[in-house]
DNA sequence: GTAGTCAGATTGTCCGGACATTCCGATTGA
DNA sequence: TCAATCGGAATGTCCGGACAATCTGACTAC
């Protein structure tokens, strides 16, 4: 007879600041994430009832609550009523968030070079102004680059903007991210539409991507929004598909 | 000088009942979306404070707060301290899901066909079982499948699953979808590590597709996990790029 | 031995209140 | 005319408690 495999329940040691600004929940939930990505936490074990854990950090059950909820919304915990709330079990990395190629290049270590081919504004297509939602034939910004990794050409990217936004520094977009110089310029992204898709390289597509024509190509076309709804980007990129592909972690809606 | 651009603070005419046991803020929840669906609440408008919506409704603020988080957390809402919460001004469909290609495609009224080319147990290749954790060389169930709209081929999906946990009916397989199957045998899927990329046609799996060789092909693998960590579903697919592409909606985490 | 029942444990829902933080507009001052 | 200050309004955080719903395991009855 095998031993139980019950997984037990973890004692952490926990603090929270409460003359720090930072709310109680958010420094639960960030000790909680830390103990579960360094492995205090071990996969399937239980957290420990929610009373007893607020009784022992001398918070609330509404605070710890908060800081548990948010972790099951990021998929690294599961509650189950009458049982209590365990680690998930699986490499939960993180969920898709709308990223950046510049800023996940990077995260992989790749050093990403850009360079841009146009920076200039000009009179939006009928596709372009309904993406935008701007008046047909206004000017739009357009830029298109070529973004690499190690030297060899990895995607390009065709992006429109309305105007007035952003100043778009072509010194600064060949040393960043369009997404950063966005936040940086202060606005707020907020949803994106995108679609993925595949097709055979043009020969000018090949050409500017070192491949042949007819080679394929992954495509994604992508319109963002801000926190006030308005379109504040909208891209078309091709990429190879033997240097890059879209790799991602989704949840569930409950 | 214009008019004052303010969108105005709406009223609606919402209740809940207090007999029903669906939860409180779940009704409010469902009355708010079903309004912005319906347009009743238009985008940009504002929702009216919480507190004075709580008296109205008869209810505490939690629990009116936790109805309208819902909605935030689906990208339907903003907040803003200070101003109020309104309403998101953008086509908001919903954020991606671990959506499966026949719901898709029966949600776009295309009435999926579905073909299955293998159903057998074969043993683990190395690949797979590190995907599903499982030993190497066990048994694993591979299926093969062919998808059709409209009488056209229009991905290729070749599946495998551990043993044990859900029996897999060659006659459910071509009238369903692998995931109603999964959730029908009481299995809670939780979340999945995707990726997608593109390729050229090999001879065979363009004789599949009814393409030419070295035509691109969209290709996605995926492994599922449930809620308790284990890995239910390991899939390699292939679709024709000019048939379906992946859309989707994204948040931005905050 | 087996099935049904019951009790304990744990999370789910909901309440009412308190104070802090932030945004925006209006007032005030230079 | 313009800038700085102030105050109202709204959401953000946090508390302490109460009861309901659900799951598990142990006990009981057959």
């Amino acid at each position: 007879m095998p031993k139980p495999e019950v997984d037990p329940t973890v004692q952490l040691e926990l603090s929270v600041d409460r003359s720090s600004p930072v709310p109680l929940y958010f420094q639960l939930s960030q000790q909680l994430e830390a103990a579960i990505e360094h492995g205090t936490l071990t996969p399937g074990s239980l957290l420990g009832n929610e009373i007893e854990l607020a009784a022992r950090l001398g918070l609330s059950r509404p605070t710890v609550r908060q800081a548990i909820q948010s972790l099951v919304d990021k998929g690294l915990l599961v509650r189950r009523r009458g049982v209590g709330t365990q680690v998930v079990h699986s490499q939960v990395k993180r969920p898709l968030e709308l990223s950046s190629l510049y800023d996940d290049l990077e995260a992989a270590g790749q050093r990403p070079a850009t360079k841009v081919l146009v920076n200039t504004l000009v009179p939006a297509s009928a596709e372009i102004a309904a993406a935008l939602g701007v008046a047909e034939d206004s000017d739009v910004h357009r830029v298109e680059r070529l973004r690499l990794a190690h030297g060899e050409p990895m995607a390009y990217l065709c992006n429109f903007l309305p105007p007035g936004l952003i100043d778009l520094d072509t010194a600064q977009l060949e040393t960043t991210g369009l997404y950063r110089l966005m936040r940086a310029a202060g606005i707020t992204l907020h949803s994106a539409r995108q679609s993925i898709g595949a097709r055979a390289a043009t020969t000018e597509e090949a050409e500017r991507l070192a491949e042949e024509a007819g080679a394929p190509l992954l495509t994604m076309q992508r319109v963002t929004f801000d926190d006030t709804g308005r379109a504040v980007e909208y891209g078309t990129h091709t990429y190879r598909p033997t240097r890059y592909s879209f790799e991602f972690q989704l949840l569930v809606r409950t």
